[in-house]
Parts: C-alpha cells; structure tokens; sequence
DNA sequence: CAAATCAGGACTAAATTGGTCTTGATTTTG
DNA sequence: CAAAATCAAGACCAATTTAGTCCTGATTTG
C-alpha cells in the first residue's frame, strides 16, 4: 500500500492524548473502511487487509468485529470470505465510524443517550447545555463521510490525479 | 454544599470511556470554576474550594494549578491567599476550560495546531477534512460559557429561584 | 473431510489517568 | 524578624483503560 496518514496513527506513543481525540483503534478502523471503500462490493480477507494497511491481522480482526457489530460492514465466512462494506462509502459518516468504535458520543453523562444518566439529574442544571455541545459535536463528525475522507479527488483538482489510483 | 451534579464526576469507574468524553481532571476543573464563579472576585483558599466542592485538596491544588497556567485564575500566596477567576464567568468558555486542561483540540495529528503533525503531511490527504471537525467541535464549545453553564437562572425561569443561592 | 476463513473471548502488557505526598517558596501578621 | 498559612512544583504510586495477541470453535467451499 501507500504510505498515507490516515487519521492519528503516526502518532508516538506517550503523547498527551487530549479530549476528544480519536483512539488508535478508531484509527484503524478508518484505515480498513479506506482499503475496503476501494474495493468497493469486493470481499476481501482480513489477512489481505492486514497486508494492505500495515496492520497486525489480530487487530484487523478486532476493529472488523466493531465495524460488523456497528453494521458498517458485512461478513462472508469460509474459503473465499472475508469483509466488505455494507454500504457505499458515502452514506458512511464520521459518526457512524466513531460510534461503531467507541460507543454513544457524549462529553458526560448529563447528557441524553448517555450509557448512565446523572444519579443526581433533578438537579442537574447544565444538562441542556451539554445537549446542545453534543449535538454540535455529533453534527460535525456527520458531516464527514468515509468518501470525502479517502478521496483525494474530493481536495485535489482531479487533473493532478494520474498515478496514484493504485494507492490506497 | 449543595449535590449538583456537574460535568459527568458521579460516573462509575470502568464505564467506557468513548470518544471526546470530557476526563474527570476537566470536570473538577469545572466544579472548582464554579464555585469560584459564584465567589466572583473573592479569593479562596485551595482548602475551602476543596471544602466547597467536595474534591480532596490535593486535586483541588493540581487542577488549579493547570486552570493557572491555562490564564483562567490568578493567584495570590501568603496567610491571606487563594485562588480566584482571572475574568468574568460569562468570558470563560468551555474552549478555555478544556485547552487549560487537555491541551490543544485536536481529534488528530493531521490537523493544523496538532502538537505533532503528521509525518507524512505531504500526502495526507485528509487534513482538511479533519480540520473542518475540529473547527466544528471548537465553536461548539465556545458557545458555552461558564456562566451559562452553571447559572440556572439561564435555564429555569427566575421565578423558581429563592433558596439555593448559597448552593454550591 | 480438509482447508480457509471468520467469531468470540481470555489474556497480557503497556500507556494513561487519577490521586497523594513531600519539599520549598511566598506573603501576611504579630 | 519569626511564625503561620498558603501556593508551587514535581516525584511518586495505584488503578484504570487501551492495545494487541492468542487460542479455540464455528462456518463455508470444494
């Protein structure tokens, strides 16, 4: 494959991780949904995948098992099976990718859709403002689908795109 | 003081965290802005906020010490000394809160301001997808300001407020 | 039935986070 | 000036979370 930074996993280790920043699994997960959304309707092998996103087989099998559970994609066992995307990768958002990885999107438990709502929520008063920070969190993360994310024409003018269709 | 519940601290230990979840450090930081915001212009002693808020001193002192150098609190030593907000409630956003305590916003490492770029920018292609997220996120939290956060008269109509003035 | 593949979970190791403690510097007050 | 109260800074430890591997079993194809 390629060397492309996608999303943080050239990160080192040991850096601050700050909020809200993407797990490294999250990352891979986009890594793998890039390599299948160039694949499109191809069922590929989680050995081949790991091959072409430089990632261990083990941990491509971990985040598949997410992505199948978040319904983003779909499985075929036996000889020739393997992964595929369960839709085209621009009805695939942000959203739908983090929330596959890391759960329900929520800065804290005052907030609708939290696993565990505040014990104390009669007297939570700051409830709808964090309402209104998640929503806006929620939009901009779905605003952003897998297509736009791996395709270069989307940024570059498609004149400069010659040599790197191979690529992931 | 009085059980409110702010940020997300009455959560269990060992519930997934998930993405963008605000770390307890960041909570404290705003139970302990709170408090101060409802003491505005006072000075107080790092043992009362710990009284006040319910928070060990010790922590109370190392959240203090970040929302200080973040330039959210000033500081005043000796027999008298304490801590108290640098600016008005309604000019402290939760941006500043969380930059204070987690760093710079960055979902990424292919994101302008991210404290190490990604090492292969020249091909990264997605920056600018990821930039536009964590411009997103960013406006959402500076949408909120500590005084709204944590003043219920923005949330209940005034009428309903007598007796919890000296709350919190 | 044999080979290739996914499914699921147990397990280990590493990184991060949360929290405490100790030592030292600063300021006020008597 | 000396004492008391306070913040400053960092070392340190414990607990949690995350990352990653491995093993055993089920499914599909030929």
């Amino acid at each position: 494959m390629g060397v492309v930074c996608l999303a943080g996993r050239t990160r080192q280790k040991g850096l601050k991780s700050g909020m809200l920043r993407l797990n490294r699994m999250t990352d891979y997960a986009i890594v793998v949904l890039g390599a299948l959304a160039h694949r499109h309707g191809q069922t590929v092998a989680s050995a081949q995948l790991a091959d072409l996103t430089a990632i261990a087989q083990p941990t491509v099998a971990k985040v598949a098992k997410a992505l199948l559970a978040g319904g983003l994609l779909e499985t075929q066992r036996g000889i020739h099976g393997g992964y595929r995307l369960a839709r085209s990768p621009a009805d695939i958002s942000l959203v739908d990718i983090v929330e596959a990885m890391e759960g329900p999107i929520a800065v804290n438990d005052c907030v609708d859709g939290a696993q565990d709502p505040c014990a104390v929520s009669h007297c939570c008063f700051m409830s709808s403002s964090w309402n209104r920070v998640n929503l806006a969190i929620r939009a901009a993360l779905d605003d952003v689908s897998l297509e736009s994310l791996t395709d270069p024409a989307q940024i570059f003018p498609p004149v400069a795109m010659s040599a790197t269709t191979t690529d992931l």
